[in-house]
RNA sequence: GGAGGCGUAGUGUAGCGGUUUAACAUGCCGGCCUGUCAAGCCGGAGAUCGCGGGUUCGAAUCCCGUCGCUUCCGCCA
């Protein structure tokens, strides 16, 4: 070892030790006579001082010193000074007064400051990024998202599961996100896909009688980023034999409970975790993924609007739609431009319009003032709980529409509102998906979650004649408005399984050709399974309270899933291309 | 596929409603300095204002296009 200590580890009661360092220049404080150097390591920073009076040639060395210059130190630990101690240092009463001084490697005046927080330009962050993990935020991020799947891998392990790697290379199938393919040199024209999920291949080992199976596995979409989206991700993949939803939900409820305390310092909001329908919060909060650390929740007006002169509230209400409404606290002293530009988002979200309320101290100001009578002003206010001084923000609609919107409408105020306290996590389950949602684009009916889920046992028998009214035994769980994971009893029996191709429209012979292997597995004794999947940077995001995934991945992609390092991806020789039989077609590029 | 935001010394920003030597902070280089810890003081270098085109006597500034980063919608079994 080039050291005997790291640079976080020393203190007082080392003084007289000597001792060898090293680390990174992590500043330096140059006297003259007198040179300070903070050197750090991952563990932290230790003061390093280096003095005219001692060896001449060190101290020449020290002072061409710059930062993030690789060195080693050989120096005796000594307390500092009585009052120069620095007391935002665990080992500030003490530093290394410095005898010997290897420069390791120089470098570069870096591109941006390792040695504060600051913001720095996304793309050169990502193209540094090796600088930019050196970061203290990076590595606390990092380190944090190491302790986390520490913990889950001990936890399973602990109570018998078994970790299992399925393999990248699989087999492509249309339903679903839009795979990444990989040519195949041996088989002409045939690709592999890279798995979305490792959800086949994990039913298959419940077949195999695993019973207990987990993996942190790595997952792949062809599909457009977000915030809490990358092409690249990781999830914790977890399945059960003899199980129900309700096992599987407490086992994985049992596991964040102990985790978050043993990882970071939030707290949870509720435990046991709150259990919605997707009915219920799509209700109560327009979203099945909605924060719940705080309320503004969407108030029904459907019976003030049936009855009102108002012919957009009484007309929607009529033919079968809904109406609802949120009351924004303090938001009648927003101006006519902000009120206008709510208008706006909301019809951005999918809305025909908004109906807006300020309700202030003696008067009423609306977009519904000539419509609405003082009578229906104060119904609607008592529904709201809306006081003088609120906003009332009103949506008439498509069920789902006026939910979505409100919904959206409602996160975006919270977070401007600063609603949600950022030490809490308000971990929920959301159960009752619909099976199947209806498809406008392809014309037929697909699966809410995947086409592996079981209906609800009361349910099944209308999956041929009614199968928008289908529930899942499918289960989600929910946090700070983001959803962190979710999971389903999975289909066991041949029959069933066919019957749920059908429903999606998938021929026999088509089910056969994507899905012949699981399908067999079902006629050789395949156990009642299910399970779940988190994913994992999510998780940590939230944990370590950043607002998008990339602070929690060592190495992300950009929003167009490029590697701004590595400049992937990037084109291929046209020898490899040969070898996989790929001629390029120009015209397309 | 669509909508919005941003792009100015190494870095972070100001200047954008037309007239500047393109400003400030920090970093960088040099000098002074024996108790600093975001060290201090003095001096210096550093920018074809993302790129291309247009309007104009004159463009960082206005217009068009394009590239990059980012947020959202669509998409995400």
């Amino acid at each position: 070892m080039l050291k005997t200590h790291t640079c976080g580890a020393l203190r007082p009661t080392d003084i007289g030790a000597e001792v060898q360092l090293a680390g990174w220049v992590h500043r330096r404080r140059d006297h003259g006579n007198l040179i300070f150097v903070d050197l750090r390591d991952r563990w932290g920073i230790t003061q390093v001082i280096f003095n005219s009076s001692g060896d001449a040639d060190v101290h020449r060395l020290a002072s061409s010193l710059r930062n993030e210059y690789v060195i080693q130190v050989k120096g005796h630990v000594r307390s500092r000074p009585a009052g120069l101690e620095n007391p935002s240092l665990p080992t500030g009463e003490i530093e290394v007064a410095a005898t010997e001084l290897v420069i390791l490697n120089e470098a570069k005046t870096p591109v941006f400051y390792i040695n504060e927080e600051s913001d720095v330009d996304e793309s050169l962050r990502l193209r540094y990024r090796y600088l930019d993990l050196r970061r203290p935020r990076m590595q606390r991020n990092i380190i944090l998202r190491h302790e986390t799947v520490h913990f889950i891998r001990n936890w399973l392990s602990a109570r018998e599961f078994v970790e299992i790697e399925t393999p990248i290379l699989i087999k492509s199938t249309p339903e679903g996100a839009r795979d990444y393919v990989v040519p195949s040199r041996l088989h002409r024209h045939k690709f592999y896909a890279l798995p979305q999920s490792p959800q086949q291949l994990k039913q298959l080992l419940m077949v195999a009688g695993f019973e207990r199976y987990f993996q942190i596995a790595r997952c792949f979409r062809d599909e457009d980023q977000r915030a809490d989206r990358q092409p690249e991700f990781t999830q914790l993949d977890l399945e059960m034999s003899f199980v129900d939803a309700d096992d599987v939900m407490q086992l994985s409820e049992d596991l964040l409970i102990e985790l978050v305390p043993a990882v970071s310092e939030k707290r949870i909001l509720y435990t046991p975790f709150p259990r919605l329908t997707y009915q219920e919060a799509m209700d109560r909060f327009g979203s099945d993924h909605p924060d719940l650390r705080f309320g503004m929740e969407l108030a029904d007006l459907g019976d003030i609007a049936a009855g009102s002169e108002f012919r957009v509230l009484s007309a929607t209400v009529a033919d079968g739609g809904v109406a609802k409404a949120i009351c924004v606290p303090g938001g009648a002293a927003y101006s006519r431009r902000e009120i206008d530009s709510l208008v706006e988002d909301a019809q951005a979200l999918g809305a025909q319009g908004l109906i807006w309320i300020a309700y202030g101290e003696d008067e009423i100001r609306s977009s519904a003032k000539r419509f609405l009578s003082d009578a229906e002003f104060a119904a609607i206010a008592e529904r709201t709980s809306a006081r003088p001084g609120d906003l009332v923000l009103a949506v008439a609609d498509a069920w789902k529409t006026t939910c979505t919107v409100l919904g959206g409408l409602r996160a975006q105020l919270g977070r401007k509102l600063k609603l949600a306290d950022e030490n809490v996590l308000a971990f929920a389950w959301i159960t009752h998906f619909p099976l199947l949602e209806w498809n406008d684009e392809e014309g037929r009916y697909s699966a809410t979650h995947h086409p592996f889920t079981s209906a609800l046992d009361e349910d099944l028998h209308l999956l041929e004649t009614d199968p928008a009214r289908v529930r899942a035994k499918a289960y989600d769980v929910i946090c700070n408005g983001y959803e962190i994971g979710g999971g389903s009893i999975r289909i066991h029996r041949r029959d069933v399984q066919s019957r749920m191709f059908a429903a999606i429209g998938l021929s026999e012979e088509e089910a056969r050709a994507q899905f012949g292997h699981l399908l067999d597995a079902f006629e050789f004794g395949a156990p009642p399974h299910g399970g779940l999947a988190w994913g994992i940077a999510r998780l940590v995001m939230l944990l370590a309270g950043e607002p998008n995934i990339r602070e929690v991945m060592a190495f992300p992609k950009s929003q167009n899933a490029m590697d701004l390092m590595t400049d992937a991806p990037s084109p291929i020789t046209e020898r490899q291309l040969k070898e996989l039989h790929i001629r390029l077609n120009d015209d397309e590029r």
